[in-house]
RNA sequence: GUGGGUAUAGCUCAGCGGUAGAGCGCCGGACUGUGGCUCCGGAAGUCGCGGGUUCGAACCCCGUUACCCACCCCA
């Protein structure tokens, strides 16, 4: 056997469905909202997320599956959407053909990490991206969507986290402010926290460290270090929210990985799914179209995480309407007759099933049975000879003689729009 | 990249030095035209892989790979 590779999965027949939901759900989610579909490559430059996702990011050092092609150019498996529908965004104008940007995008993204519970090497995302909108009534729609999505998918026990993280006009005096107030204590904490505050001193707050965190509590909050014009915004953002009447939690701690975000940034998280419980993340970046090259524009956003998703819905979701009929038929003559009616259900738009083993009737109707079929429709010599079918509602047990003209309209009746 | 756990039938697992097992699932049978429940029978495993110890290894030892969980990071 040659297995699939590490960190990557088979989604099978009863899992699949949790998929389609997603899916489905959240198309006509996106699409009530404004958004249009946008697919692009798997494979972009490696340029693209060095100068997009951000140099000092982990997902850039460590983790992008990135290649030399035989034509030698830099190639990467995408780690992330964000980048390249914002060069999708640049690349085709599509400020000039759109009428409002909105765009979302659902599809694999890469990266070499350890797998575990909620995290693998391909992974799935669901993508929205707004480019051009400052308005912060924007900022509170994008999350009023991503708390819709989380809600349609029946998700439950979930938490909004929100807050800003500022500009490249404030940041650098919060990240100052930290140290500072870190002051000789640095040395208090973990291994890791001391090396964020020579690097990213923000992500100490991500900090799970129990003895770290009395000290944590201390320090200044990236809210208090804003200037005016992110301090107006966010401050319009939360009145939207609670127009929105969206619950959420405002947290100083969330702080996030990726270079581009400024000002508002949230997250989505889950209980009940392991240590990676963020389903959901996003933010503001509004220097990122000019940093790749694309006119002076804002942007906004947030991808899903579709394992994480499927995780976290409930047992029962994905169940489909599905009523099946089973067509069983004995002796050569009967068969053919079958298949023809195998053929004509099918073609009504009916979901139809046969076995072809040439099998006993007992075992066709335990075929049915697994199928779930809600009808077994039975052709022997007894029928062909009368012009009948004999109609077995597996349900019911219940049989009854329908002629083979007027079987289809027979089956339509009862199970039209998805009911038996 | 680091740490811990686990690898035996399609699935869930028991066996822990002496001929490879159970439940579920699958196939067939119990009125030669009828599923579910019950009963009977059957098929199915290089016991992750490679070395070693031993008269003998699924079991002990070493290595290796994969999976799971956690760290890290993130969706």
């Amino acid at each position: 056997m040659i297995p699939a590779i590490r960190g990557t999965h088979d989604i099978l027949p009863g899992e699949v469905e949790r998929w389609q939901r997603v899916e489905d759900v959240s198309r006509r989610l996106f699409e009530r909202y404004g958004y249009a579909e946008v697919r692009t490559p798997v494979i972009e430059r490696e340029e693209l997320f060095a100068k997009g996702t951000g140099e000092t990011t982990d997902i850039v050092q460590k983790e992008m599956y990135a290649f030399t092609d035989k034509g030698g150019e830099r190639i990467t498996l995408r780690p992330e959407a964000t980048p390249s529908l914002v060069r999708a965004f640049v690349e085709h104008s599509l400020e000039q053909s759109m009428p409002v940007p909105k765009i979302y995008l659902f599809g694999p993204m890469f990266r070499y990490e350890r797998p575990q519970k909620g995290r693998y090497r391909q992974f799935h995302q669901l993508d929205v991206e707004v480019f051009g909108i400052s308005d912060p009534a924007i900022d509170a729609e994008v999350l009023d969507l991503a708390w819709a999505l989380v809600t349609e998918l029946g998700i439950a026990n979930v938490e909004l986290v929100v807050n800003s993280v500022g500009c490249p006009a404030c940041r650098p005096a919060f990240s100052e402010a930290l140290v500072k107030a870190l002051g000789e204590d640095v040395g208090r904490l973990c291994a890791d926290c001391q090396r964020r505050a020579a690097t990213n001193p923000l992500r100490i707050f991500d900090c799970k460290v129990a003895q770290d965190q009395p000290l944590i509590d201390t320090l200044p909050h990236s809210t208090d270090y804003l200037c005016e014009s992110c301090k107006a915004h966010f401050a319009a953002v939360e009145r939207h929210l609670h127009v929105y009447g969206i619950p959420y939690r405002l947290s100083h701690r969330l702080v996030r990985g990726l270079d581009y975000y400024t000002r508002t940034t949230f997250e989505i998280l889950a209980g009940n799914i392991g240590a990676q419980n963020a389903i959901l993340g996003g933010g503001r970046y509004d220097g990122l179209v000019k940093q790749l090259g694309g006119p002076d524009r804002v942007g906004i956003g947030f991808a899903a995480g579709i394992e994480r998703l499927v995780l976290a819905m409930p047992e029962e979701a994905g169940a489909h309407g599905r009523v099946p009929i089973f067509v069983a038929s004995m002796g050569e003559a009967a068969r053919d007759s079958g298949i023809a009616l195998l053929r004509d259900l099918r073609r009504a738009g009916l979901e139809a099933h046969m076995e072809y083993e040439g099998r006993s009737i007992k075992s066709q109707m335990k075929r049915a049975d697994r199928l779930k079929a809600a009808y077994a429709l039975i052709i022997g010599d007894n029928e062909l000879a009368r012009g009948e079918v004999t109609v077995k509602n597996m349900r019911t047990s219940e049989q009854a003689q329908v002629p083979r003209a007027g079987i289809l309209d027979y089956c339509r009746a009862r199970v039209s729009g998805g009911q038996e």
